[in-house]
Order: structure tokens, then sequence, then C-alpha cells
DNA sequence: TTGGTTTTGGAATGTACATTCCATGAGCCC
DNA sequence: GGGCTCATGGAATGTACATTCCAAAACCAA
């Protein structure tokens, strides 16, 4: 029957899995995807953790296991296990060995990129004031209509940040750049503006937010420095760092507080 | 008293360990030494396994957690556990956390999202292969037109990866929807597609995907699963982890991966 | 529809586990 | 050397767990 054995590692098993997935029933099927997904955790978890992650009943991942050919959860897991304790040395030392790897190959430069990235995460918190983070809230959750602008970089911030308000239930129209949109007629008292530009500035998102608050908008504003032209124009300033690699900077923090803008706003919404 | 807490990450414990093993009664130091010498293994053991490894009872190894300010042995673990996987204790452990530090606010969602996606960012370099990287870079080097596509939540992806492969001196062409671009007279043998997509994975994108490879165009995936449908229609699949906070994901993980595939098919181009 | 088969949910079970507790033992000051 | 405090071993306890089992549901073929 099992003309392939048991699989006693985990490559093995992901590979058995992905040749499975197609054929297995629709809980088994959840089973194969959230092993396969977050193997790290299946680790350490219990039946009841990892059932309920994977959507299941506790005795679905038990069949689960054995139709695999392990006596239960338990002996899966030891693959899981095995998978973790065996190779994996701690964050720095795998560092490290990238590191080592040289920066010119893709593995060194993803390895430079995800601790810049990292790194600049750290920092977010502690550089974005609460307060400030509210009031940009507020000025989002009060408003009729939400413009987004950003260009070159930092368009692909704002067409996440339109899409994320948006489904997030907030009117939001996205400014793309020598539009028709682009009409003083179009803002209104009432309506705010989340501009987001970085080094070197686009004059374009610059202007644009100059005369939306001519024209009565509250203006948010995501940009590198607290004197940065765009911060000039704008209501409430929210500051990141954008560390770069070679030419190249990571956008991790920007999106990171884009995320929680937009999550924050509908929450809000939702509440009051 | 406890001017420290109790130490929540292993590098605290450890340099806590190191403080205290000179005062500390022989059983208790014993077990200090073991949870030094093979913190891999205290992860994984049962109270008993610790025990016996240590040379102690059981109870003293309970002790000795108790000692740094566990609630047990079971508390103690977690620290060794975290630092093998990164993982966060498990979901409710960390709702009730969050919902401590006010997760209702939009400073403590923001703390939330930079955590979740530092941590993504950790493991994202222990998920890739360097093999898989490499050959995606290799596919994209190698194309005369590079065909971008993401929907949705991917989109934002998509339009950062076309604006940084173009600065990179790649033709790219980003594959909007509904446009007239879709057309299969576009794809042509030698060139390439970074198709990008995440549950609830798009039609169309996996659709467009099977289309460009049926041309022959060499596709690379940036997905979350290596079973996800446009993982079956790639040469190359790069799969990230996706947490998610609440709706939404966090795409940090996703964006250090884009700027690197960008930065190093340049590199690669420039240098060959 | 009907009968058979596969898939699923959930209560029931027994075991293995962390933790507690207390009696004994070792070290130490008076 | 007697009495005190701190350290230790191991049995006792209650809980949380993996696993089993069976009945209900869904699916499918005739």
């Amino acid at each position: 029957m099992t003309t392939d054995a048991t699989p006693q590692d985990y490559e093995r098993l992901q590979s058995r899995l992905t040749e499975l997935h197609a054929t297995l029933p629709k809980r088994l099927r959840q089973c194969a995807e959230y092993v396969l997904r977050d193997p790290d955790r299946v680790a350490f978890d219990t039946v009841a953790q990892a059932a309920a992650a994977a959507e299941v009943q506790p005795s679905a991942m038990i069949r689960f296991s054995k139709l695999l050919g392990y006596s239960g959860f338990s002996e899966m897991q030891q693959v899981f296990r095995m998978r973790l304790s065996g190779i994996w040395p701690d964050y720095p030392t795998r560092l490290e060995r990238l590191r080592a790897a040289g920066a010119e190959s893709p593995e060194g430069l993803l390895a430079e990129f995800a601790e810049v990235s990292r790194l600049s995460l750290e920092r977010l918190t502690a550089r974005i004031a609460p307060e400030t983070l509210r009031l940009a809230v507020d000025r989002l959750t009060g408003a009729r209509l939400i413009h987004v602008v950003g260009l070159r970089r930092a368009y692909a911030v704002a067409t996440y940040l339109a899409y994320a308000l948006q489904r997030v239930g907030r009117p939001t129209v996205l400014h793309e750049t020598g539009g028709a949109l682009e009409q003083t007629a179009l803002f209104n008292p009432g309506d705010a503006m989340l501009a987001i530009s970085f080094q070197p500035y686009t004059g374009q998102t610059i202007a644009l937010a100059e005369t939306a608050r001519a024209g009565g908008v509250a203006v948010v504003a995501i940009t590198d420095s607290a004197v940065s032209p765009l911060a000039k124009h704008a209501d409430v300033v929210l500051e990141v760092e954008e560390p770069d690699v070679g030419a190249f900077r990571s956008l991790s923090a920007t999106f990171c507080l884009a995320t929680t803008l937009a999550v924050a706003t509908g929450a809000r919404q939702a509440a009051g």
C-alpha cells in the first residue's frame, strides 16, 4: 500500500503532501495546508491547538496523521520537531552565516534587507508618538472622502492604502499622476488626504498636498523627515525611517504603519 | 525585589543565570547548567526528561523555574520554544497580552503589527532556500521582458516590483486587471512572469500565470503556501509567511523579498 | 429516492504529565 | 552536639492531553 514509507523528514513529508493535496477530502486538506503553512508552530502545538489553527476537529488532525502512516499526531509531530531542533541555530548565528555567503549573492542580499527592515520596525514604535498616531486616525475617521497620493516609490504604498481603506469601508480615491482627478474642485472641506513622499521628494505629490490643504482638506503625511517639504503642508506628520541597502530602501516600516492606519481607522469607524 | 522581571526571552534568561549561577544550591545549579548547555532540547523536554538530563528530580526542575519567577516548568519552557522557532506564545495568550497593552488603541495596533512583521522577517531568510532564490533571479535576469501580475492585496507588491525592476533597467510590464494587455499574444518564450497571490487566491492571477506558462514563459510565483493554486503553475515558488493581525496581514516579508529580487536581478544584469 | 460508502463531529476514555506536598536529609550557627 | 534553616527526594494529586469510538451527516452511484 504505502509504496513510499511514512515520511521521516520534513522534506519528504512536504512533497508527499503536495502530491496528495488534490485528492484529500476537505478537512484533511485543511490539515495539510496548515502544517505546510506553519510548520514551525506545529512543532509545539497540542492536537487541540493544531486542530483549531487548521479549523478542524482534533480527531481530524489525528486521522490526517494516520493517513500519512504515523501512529498518531505525536509521532508526526516528531518530524516537525526534528526539523526545528536539528538544524536551526539561533537567529544571530543564522544571519551571520548568511552574511558570510557574501552580500553579492541573492541570499546575502535577502539577509541584509531582512535585517535592516527588522531594525527599522523595532524603531518604528518608538519613533511614532501615540498622540500623533491618534491624531492621524482621528482625521481619517472623520473624513467624508479620503484622498491618497504617492508617486514613484511611494506609489506602492498609496495603492495599498487605497485598497485597505476601501476594504475597511472608507470612501477613498487614489490620485494617479497626470490624471483628471487632480482637480482642485474635487477637494472639499471635511475631506482628508494621505500623502506619502520620500527623498528625493516628488514635486507633484507636494503640490497636490498644498492644493488640497488650501481647499480645506486635512492632510496627513507619511514621510522620512520632520523637515521634509511634504511636512510643511501637513496637519499631521508621521515620520518613518527608511534604511537603505545599496540604491534601494526598505519599505517595511512604512507598510507596517500604513496597515495600522487602515485597520485603526476601520476599527474606530466600526466602534463609533 | 525582582527589579528585573522574569526573563521573557532567552538572552535575558541566559544573563540572569550566569549572574545567579555562583549562588545557587547544588541541584538548582545543575538545572542551570543543563538548560544553558542544551537549550534546544529543553524546548521539547518534558519535566521528567529535563530533570533526568540534568540529573535531578523533577521537583528540582520546577523549583528552579519558580526561582526565576515563572509559574512552573511549562512557562519557562515557552522561552526556549520561542528561541527556537521565533514563534510567540499561542494565540489566546498573545491576544490577552495585547488586550492588556490596549490593542484597541492605534499605538497598541502599531506595536502588534511591528512585532508580527519583525518575526516574519526573521523567519523569511530561513524559509527561502538559497537555491530557490538564485533560480528565481536567474529566470528574471535571463528574461527579455518581465510580466508582473498581482491583484487586490498583492497589487501593491506588483506595482512596487514593476517600479523597482524598471528602475533597475529591466523591461517590465505590469498587468492591470481587465486591461487589454492580457492577451496571449503578448507572451513569448524567453519572457518571465512574476506572479503574486495570497489566500484567498485571485482567480485572474492564476489564470494569467497559466496562460503565460502555456506560452513558454518562465513563471516565478510569490505565494503563501507550497500547495497554493498559484504554485501549480509556477517554475519557481517563493514561499512567504503572511502573519495576520485581525483581518489584515502584514506585507513586510513579501516586500522584503520583492526588493531583494529587484536588486539582485539588477546587480546580476550589471555584472553579466 | 434508496442503499452503501466515505467523511465528519464530538463525547468518552485512559494515560501521561506538571505540579504540590511533606517527610527526610544536609549544612550551619550557637 | 543540639536545634534551626535551607535543600532535597519521591510519593500523591489533579489536570490536560492524545487517542478512540460511534453516531450522524454528506456524498455518490444506481
